[in-house]
DNA sequence: TTTAAAAAAGGACATATGTCCTTTTTTTGT
DNA sequence: ACAAAAAAAGGACATATGTCCTTTTTTAAA
């Protein structure tokens, strides 16, 4: 990690990422720039947080760290997005690891700086507010998703999920392959098994695979297979 | 339901919880006593709340419902806690039925006294940031559990949960079967599959079952097979 | 108490998924 | 272009879990 004691690139992300209307100028004043190397890491499981992570810029990975050795992705953040919400007011230990894909830039505000903040500033605790539901939400129906739907459906909600946001413009989708491992673990089953779905789809005519690369052929039949689920 | 015209029963109920610390006198002086009765909904997956429940007597408990019709319970709740406070913010549709288990007191505030408490009331907003975060923690433990282990080891971290609490009172702590069945939907397996579990549970000797009602023999191995994992 | 009705437990078989290892394909250095 | 290394895909078998139905146990009415 490298901090960037660039006063004006802090104010000017701050703007433009909207946080002048959240923190006061003095918060706003005292953030630490950083840089972050893919898969460095944010915070482990255990931490003790000081603070709180802001991403303006880049990606991040959240993943909880069982006992027994197996990991589950919680979910990928884009900008802006928190990290530490949840245990800067209660000083919980971290209960997910959180790491950079590729590079990102965080801002970086102090423990102690934010709690006095918090005592008066309601933008800020309206914001958390709202971050704090938007996880919920999404972690629920994530969750519910998972426990009750065999991998098979939760493929095809991935999926659909994937390029429905890329704005109705059909393009052939393709996933690499070295993220089919990633998927894997962000639907909590083997890779072994996924590709073994991924066969099937195959087999079915809704996807096609081309040099370690897939690409979605039918997309009716995968909306079918998703029932009207999404990951959000 | 039934809603209480009792203005000293409200002011009462809202001082012995600590609630008159976190709202206002005028909120607090408009919120409306109901009483549920058992199994009765406070709402359906889909409504749009006008306001926020908070309950102050009695059990809670909350479920998923999904369009497979499968279900998953997601918590109980005892008071004080909060329902609605996820979508009042964002006007989200409910995305879990809630329902009386038994009895319940229900102190009702309405979305537009609240929206205004909102503005500028920063003890009613850290309360609500805690309350979120509480509950993202705990559906975070209990989803990775749900997506990593196997129903046996749930089953005996539910079963820890159970007496964990019961501080330290090691009497032999019973599950009437009714409880079984919901306790299969909690752990989002069969009920024939978790009484599978039970049966192995009972040939181990970690368990004993008669008439219906299942006691805990073992609490080390229960220890062992939960794996440090708790329901929070 | 005896018996019918209700509830709980269990059997049998199918599907979903995991683990470990082998084969095939792709990539990379020369 | 070719061989070795790396990555991906697939085979075989074991376990976990679901579904449907039957048997056993419990409860309740006569």
């Amino acid at each position: 990690m490298q901090t960037i004691n660039d006063r004006e690139a802090v104010r000017a992300l701050a703007v433009k990422n909207g946080l002048d209307g959240i923190f006061s100028p003095l918060v706003t004043h005292r953030m630490e720039l950083r840089r972050y190397a893919d898969e460095e890491k944010l915070c482990l499981v255990g931490d003790q947080l000081d603070g709180m992570f802001i991403l303006v810029e880049g990606k991040l990975k959240i993943q909880t760290l069982l006992p027994n050795g197996k990991s589950m992705l919680v979910r990928f953040t884009n900008p802006i997005s928190v990290i530490g919400d949840v245990e800067l007011l209660h000083r919980f230990p971290v209960k997910n690891q959180v790491e950079s894909v590729g590079e990102s830039l965080i801002l970086f505000a102090g423990r102690r700086l934010l709690l006095r903040e918090l005592e008066e500033n309601t933008a800020l605790l309206r914001f958390l507010v709202g971050e704090l539901s938007h996880k919920l939400h999404t972690l629920g129906q994530a969750s519910a998703l998972n426990l009750l739907y065999p991998v098979e459906n939760r493929f095809a909600s991935y999926l659909m999920s994937l390029f429905a946001d890329k704005n109705g413009d059909r393009r052939v989708e393709e996933i690499r392959t070295s993220s089919l491992i990633e998927t894997a673990e962000l639907l909590g089953t083997s890779y072994r098994h996924l590709n073994r779905i991924v066969r099937r789809f195959i087999d079915e005519g809704i996807i096609a695979r081309n040099r370690g690369r897939l690409s979605v052929l039918d997309e009716s039949k995968l909306a079918e297979l998703a029932n009207g689920n999404l990951y959000e």
